[in-house]
DNA sequence: CTTGACCTTCCCGTTACAGGAAGCCCCATA
DNA sequence: TATGGGGCTTCCTGTAACGGGAAGGTCAAG
């Protein structure tokens, strides 16, 4: 198979096999005019990465996860620890996430929206959110920080 | 104002403030002595600039929302706009991870997790999840796809 | 033989900084 | 006065995970 046939089985772009050789994570067979030559074994891992990735899991992960999936002997419980930090990752980052959404949608509903200047979400930056904050309800708001 | 005030002050490090300088967000003064001279109008910009990015608004975003900051004649509308889009934004990514979270967290329950090989996490990774459904519950399963 | 669709490598750009080197500057103390 | 220890400066490199595009070789069809 050449690259094109496999990109289209495994759902990966071209240029993310290359880069996947490139970091060693497969490593294709090449015919004598230079092409890269798939196995099925190729488009196995890369099928196996392009779900892996889809879950969100690094490439370190995935080259992790990779090596147990090629390793008979591999203990599930080591694919699960790895699984499990993962799950744990994305639980923060989705925690992180709806701080911002709470702070964020609560200053937007402040805002008029109208051609005034007077806005709540401007000044919620200037002086520290939340800029008027209405009785206790919401759990969580304001304080977020992260990479989006 | 030097550098390490103003950082300490806006909560933003030293290297940051540089290169919001260096991006053009931020123009401070200079001192004779080549040293950056922090006004208070610079002070509050970098301040804002804090909250703003830890609300997660990308640097792009910053750059309007500083500027309509600044602009006395702006409509809250304007305002009001972008920071609509950014909690679309938020709820798309909010979305995908929980879809992540969903699909994760159903292989890892099946996975007993001990010294054997067979790992439904990896066969779900290998053969397109879900691996085995339990029934009609879970809203959204199986199917994300995002930078995490 | 030519055309067009493949394939190759190589290099730059992305986001929002962090780390670190090399080298001034300034103040306090011995 | 020398010396130390923080500051401060610029500049360069690296990050994650590729995408875009250039320059050029290859292959099958007409």
């Amino acid at each position: 198979m050449n690259i094109k046939d496999v990109a289209q089985r495994s759902g990966l772009p071209a240029k993310t096999i290359r880069y996947y050789e490139e970091i060693g994570l497969i490593r294709p067979l090449r015919a004598t005019n230079g092409y890269r030559a798939f196995r099925e074994s190729d488009l196995h891992k890369l099928t196996f990465l392009s779900r892996a990735r889809s879950l969100g899991f690094s490439i370190e992960d995935c080259r992790t996860l990779l090596a147990l999936y090629e390793d008979d002997s591999r203990a599930s419980a080591d694919v699960k620890a790895v699984a499990n930090a993962h799950l744990a990752r994305i639980a923060e980052k989705i925690a992180g996430l709806r701080a911002m959404e709470a702070t964020l949608s609560h200053l937007i509903s402040a805002c008029a929206g109208d051609a005034r200047p007077d806005c709540p979400i401007l000044s919620g930056l200037e002086t520290g959110l939340p800029a008027g904050a209405e009785g206790p309800e919401g759990a969580q708001c304001c304080g977020a920080s992260q990479r989006v």
